[in-house]
DNA sequence: AAACAGGAACCAC
DNA sequence: GTGGTTCCTGTT
């Protein structure tokens, strides 16, 4: 890959697995919208286009600068999906989700807003997660310029924590209200170190995690992979379940018998797996209830 | 319009 | 530590 500047914004030309289609539709990002031709995204204090251009990406209006501080991080672009894909292909079944969702990547997100989205994505559908997160955002994040338009930062923790629990309710996040002011305030007091699990071990992380209100296994594992880069988290979820039993087992399992199999089979790439596995059945139509026209 | 989808809290045991 | 019930709201 080469990392280009030019008039329209970053250039990455060449670029291999990766696909904003298949990095956005997999579950782990909610503050992406496809309009048609490209996703807009608003990460941090940034609001970014990206477009997919034949074998190339680009990050419209990006800077250089902005490239190396932020997006090339954001992106995983550091990692080697090549070497990853290469191991994870020993599995038949894994070897043909690759091949579907061959531009997958783990995006490297703020922890702080992981965790409130995925407690909010408790017990909710992607749609509505989405919304809610944007409406959270509008209330109580800062507004940014862009394009002429007004555009929300997702919200500070100290925002969150001193929100009242009335307009955490107007923003749609139904019980989950108390979860979200709970967490906000521990992060806001510093009670809980977001930083820190960074550089903790996966079984400490997790422990932690799971001291907030609103976070249970699932909602820590998600936090753990999509924001700190805890690759064998493996989150485990009504849908991955019903995925695994359908590729895997041909039987009912438990959610602990699905943890060990994963880390005995995965291992340290058990999270990446998992959004292959996720796309790839969603895409086939592969362990769901209903089928959907698509 | 009643039923349903979706993780974690909470309370029994 | 396991099992059953309840939480809210948009969709069908």
């Amino acid at each position: 890959m080469n990392v280009i500047q030019t008039e329209e914004g970053i250039l990455l030309q060449d670029i291999e697995h990766f696909h904003p289609g298949h990095i956005f539709e997999c579950g782990q990002a909610f503050r992406w919208n496809w309009d048609g031709t490209g996703y807009t995204g608003v990460v941090q204090n940034k609001v970014l286009r990206i477009f997919q251009r034949g074998r190339h990406v680009l990050l419209q209006d990006a800077s250089l600068e902005d490239y190396h501080i932020l997006w090339k991080h954001y992106f995983d672009l550091d990692k080697d999906y090549g070497l990853i894909k290469k191991s994870l292909s020993r599995d038949r079944i894994l070897a043909k989700a690759m091949e579907y969702g061959w531009g997958i990547r783990i995006l490297n997100q703020d922890p702080f807003e992981t965790l409130i989205s995925f407690i909010i994505s408790s017990n909710n559908g992607i749609k509505r997660i989405k919304g809610i997160i944007e409406n959270l955002s509008k209330r109580f994040g800062e507004k940014i310029s862009w394009k002429g338009r007004e555009v929300f930062r997702f919200p500070k923790a100290e925002s969150l924590a001193a929100a009242s629990i009335e307009d955490l309710l107007s923003c749609g996040c139904g019980y989950r209200a108390p979860y979200v002011k709970k967490t906000a305030s521990m992060v806001a007091d510093g009670k809980l170190d977001l930083d820190r699990l960074k550089k903790c071990q996966y079984e400490e992380a997790f422990e932690l995690l799971l001291t907030c209100s609103g976070v249970g296994p699932k909602v820590a594992d998600c936090v753990l992979l999509f924001s700190l880069e805890k690759g064998e988290a493996f989150p485990i979820d009504v849908w991955i379940k019903r995925i695994m039993v359908a590729l895997y087992f041909g039987r009912e399992v438990s959610a602990k018998e699905l943890k060990a199999f994963a880390a005995e089979r995965f291992g340290p790439l058990a999270g990446i797996a998992q959004q292959y596995l996720f796309y790839y059945a969603r895409e086939r139509k592969i362990g769901q209830k209903k089928q959907r026209d698509g």
